[in-house]
DNA sequence: GCCGTTTTCGGCCCGACTGTTTTCAGTCG
């Protein structure tokens, strides 16, 4: 049985989960809980390694008993102490803790005194007022449970980074303009730029803390206020999205900017090395002693440990504090990197806006480059084009280019890779192209040998340049394809051909693992719009977010590169 | 359960808010 490295650390996850009901060491629960975050983000498949006698890197946090159950999982599927812990618990106890208000205390009292153990169970016995009878809790507590326990029964919790950003542009503006005289930052997860976001975090400094959570909570789209004290508040948005603020003196807002900013395991590691110099940290600063020695800025929180500033994406512990401490940081790719777009439709297939729209809007946003590729014509769905039409595209191309300055489009096409492998287009078409990126939008359901088969044939093809949204996935919608990646990524080494990171906000495909990976390897990604439309264009920085989580520096980005430099690398994935 | 500039035992990040408590436990971030 294939064994995922997530799959382990579901196992380990559960078991802390169910740990903590029973009230074990919390140290014992947060080990399994580290590791499993490990294992989360941990590329290379470790029950390969260990099948094929390959040794394994020392993980840290993963000693000789936590290495013994990954082995045990890797053969079994299962391990002893899971299965153990679910004879003496139900499992759908587990579920319980998801809910605001409940923890792992309340979860144990829940199911020995009402026999409570799913969030249906739950429901009920709050509206039969059993709940409340509990001890530490009353109606009111039971009252916000039932309705954390609706809300959740009826949608998902995490939230796409668009509508995310939205909301929290509009939030930071509003409390800036409010006459608090406020210094606001949005932290959290949304500013290490996590692929999706559970709530919003905002850190704020001013002089009138009591008017900016009173102008926080009269917030136009608050739905609801969850607290609100002298220096923090929480609110529900009308659109269902937590928003926790936190207001700090001046002096401080470096430590609290980059205490919410995360991601806790981060902020562990980091109070580790500040502890083990003799020094704490906490929301308010860096403390000798009783002395404050830094918190104005993140950057003289991490000089008191003697790092340098570490970017926000970065912090997820995986290595980024060991990287501060050798100086060996990666250069990360910004926005302003980009010289060009590498995946653009028009009206020619899906597209809303013509040749020149996109080029000028390109032009507009600092491009200098943008290639055009349309659906091909298998895609049938989205009008795709067939030989006749991207011939004319072809031509439509060159003489928009001799008309055009500033900007340049290259010829390419979004090929549909056919269950074989092959390309719908004939060899000679694809010839005249700069590029071919291909794109599998048909037979998602394949078996992995198969899809993955499918796909490395299609990189093979002499004219192949660019792998699109590698993994297929829409967040939220549907999962990846079945899909060996790493092969991918090997075999993408080997070929000399690259991969993509489409920044639409549903895709970010490559995620922040498999870019990492492909920074491993040595194999340049395109970090693409995908643009449909115009206003597409802005989508570039969620793209950028996820290749910078992904350690991404610019000289990994394919379309850093100049037009000249571009070129050349294009005609060599050639061969 | 992990780990070692407090090194094989004894630590393990730290503070705010809520509700029900009559001094604090539980939860959250």
């Amino acid at each position: 049985m294939l064994v995922h490295n997530s799959d382990i650390a579901e196992i380990f996850s559960e078991i802390a989960d169910m740990l903590e009901i029973q009230d074990a060491n919390p140290f014992r629960v947060r080990a399994y809980r580290n590791a499993a975050r490990l294992l989360q983000s941990y590329a290379p498949n470790l029950q390969t390694m260990l099948q094929q006698g390959q040794p394994v890197p020392h993980l840290p946090g993963i000693g000789t008993d936590l290495m013994g159950k990954i082995r045990e999982i890797a053969d079994h599927g299962t391990c002893a102490l899971r299965d153990q812990l679910r004879r003496e618990l139900p499992p759908g106890l587990r579920q319980l803790l998801a809910v605001p208000g409940i923890g792992p205390r309340r979860a144990k009292l829940l199911h020995e005194v009402l026999g409570v153990d799913s969030l249906e169970q739950l429901a009920d016995a709050c509206r039969e007022g059993t709940v409340a009878g509990l001890r530490g809790m009353g109606t009111r507590g039971q009252q916000r449970i039932l309705q954390a326990v609706e809300d959740r029964l009826s949608k998902s919790r995490r939230f796409g980074i668009a509508l995310a950003t939205e909301l929290a542009d509009t939030l930071v503006r509003h409390l800036r303009a409010s006459d608090a005289q406020a210094k606001v930052e949005v932290a959290g997860s949304f500013r290490r730029g996590r692929e999706t976001v559970g709530d919003l975090d905002l850190v704020a400094s001013s002089s009138r803390p009591t008017a900016l959570i009173a102008a926080f909570a009269a917030f136009d789209g608050v739905g609801q206020v969850l607290a609100k004290g002298s220096t923090r508040a929480s609110v529900v948005l009308r659109q269902g999205i937590q928003v926790d603020l936190r207001v700090v003196a001046p002096v401080s807002f470096g430590a609290a900017l980059h205490y919410f900013t995360g991601s806790r395991e981060h902020n562990i590691a980091l109070r580790g090395l500040a502890r083990r110099n003799g020094l704490k940290i906490n929301e308010y600063g860096v403390f000798s002693a009783e002395e404050r020695i830094a918190g104005e800025t993140e950057a003289s929180v991490f000089k008191a440990v003697g790092l340098p500033w570490i970017a926000p994406e970065l912090r997820e512990n995986r290595g980024e504090i060991e990287a501060a401490q050798q100086e060996q940081l990666p250069d990360l790719v910004q926005l302003s990197d980009l010289k060009g777009d590498l995946h653009v439709h028009t009206r020619s297939s899906d597209g809303r806006n013509s040749l020149r729209e996109m080029a000028l809007a390109a032009q507009q946003r600092g491009l200098d480059y943008i290639a055009i590729t349309d659906h091909s014509s298998s895609l049938a769905v989205a009008g795709g084009l067939d030989a006749d039409g991207l011939a004319r595209q072809i031509d439509d191309i060159d003489a928009l280019n001799a008309e055009l300055h500033g900007i340049v489009l290259l010829k390419g096409i979004e090929a549909e890779i056919r269950v074989d492998g092959s390309f719908d287009l004939p060899d000679d078409l694809l010839r005249r192209l700069d590029l071919v990126v291909g794109a599998v939008h048909s037979k998602m359901d394949l078996p992995s040998e198969r899809q993955t088969a499918r796909i490395l044939k299609a990189m093979d093809h002499p004219c192949f340049t660019l792998l699109a949204h590698p993994s297929g996935r829409l967040l939220g919608e549907r999962e990846p394809y079945a899909l060996d990646m790493n092969r991918v990524i090997r075999h993408a080494r080997e070929r000399g051909c690259f991969l993509e990171v489409n920044s639409q906000p549903s895709r970010l495909d490559l995620n922040d693992q498999y870019c990492m990976q492909a920074r491993r390897e040595g194999v340049m990604v395109a970090i693409d719009s995908d643009a449909h439309s115009v206003l597409d264009f802005d989508n570039l920085r969620f793209g950028i977010a996820q290749a910078r989580r992904g350690w991404t520096g610019p000289d990994n980005v394919l379309n850093a590169r100049s037009l000249t430099a571009l070129r050349k690398l294009l005609l060599k994935a050639r061969g």
